[in-house]
DNA sequence: CACGGGATCGTCT
DNA sequence: GACGATCCCGTGT
């Protein structure tokens, strides 16, 4: 059980990244709140080639700057004006490619996930989809560009030495990227097979 | 269960 | 000024 460090995000394989987080914990910790939850589905996004990236053709604003940051960072931002998404930075610096976190499966500090949902009952709508995981989390913009790999970030992603099959990991197109053309229909979306926690079907 | 629409605001044109 | 890596609720079946 520990915290992945830079290493691990720096690859330049997003998409082999992507599928390796799949089992492994998701983490926060505000104001001694500790939550968390099984990563159970995630997207790669590859800055330059890819139209459904916000850093195609290495377009570099203020929001994306922090996916041209080393590996191992958080990538946060507003969707819909109302939804914070998180994704970690993958690669070296000056190679944008991120990777959403879509869902994970509920594991620690539950009920403190339900407050901040206003939810009372435990199923998958508290964590299936990206908006809903962060807000179960506590996480907002306010933490983009945070390391998520030194000792003390409130948010970090953890091994706890799960064996996950590979057969059990599936693939199939992004999610609400149809206007990405060519790229639309990559299999860039990843998730472990007949976990309930899973945002789409 | 399938759908259709509204919420809501930062970001970029 | 348009739109989005979403979600939820209402309607109809």
């Amino acid at each position: 059980m520990f915290r992945l460090p830079d290493h691990f995000f720096q690859s330049t394989d997003v998409v082999g990244i992507s599928r390796a987080l799949l089992g492994k914990f998701l983490v926060t910790n505000f104001e001694d709140r500790l939550t968390a939850g099984r990563i159970v589905e995630t997207e790669a996004y590859r800055g330059p080639d890819d139209k459904a990236c916000h850093a195609h053709l290495n377009r570099f604003t203020k929001r994306t700057q922090v996916m041209f940051e080393a590996g191992g960072v958080a990538y946060i931002y507003l969707c819909y004006g109302i939804h914070h998404l998180f994704n970690v930075v993958t690669a070296e610096a000056g190679m944008p490619h991120a990777i959403l976190i879509r869902a994970i499966e509920p594991t620690d500090g539950i009920e403190i996930m339900q407050e901040r949902r206003g939810m009372n009952t435990l199923k998958p709508q508290l964590t299936a989809g990206p908006g809903v995981m962060s807000k179960a989390l506590g996480i907002d913009k306010a933490y983009t560009g945070i390391s998520i790999t030194d000792p003390g970030s409130p948010i970090w992603i953890e091994d706890r030495q799960e064996v996950l099959p590979p057969e059990d990991i599936c693939s199939g197109p992004r999610i609400g990227i149809d206007y990405a053309e060519e790229c639309k229909d990559w299999s860039w979306r990843f998730w472990i097979k007949g976990n309930r926690w899973v945002s789409k079907k």
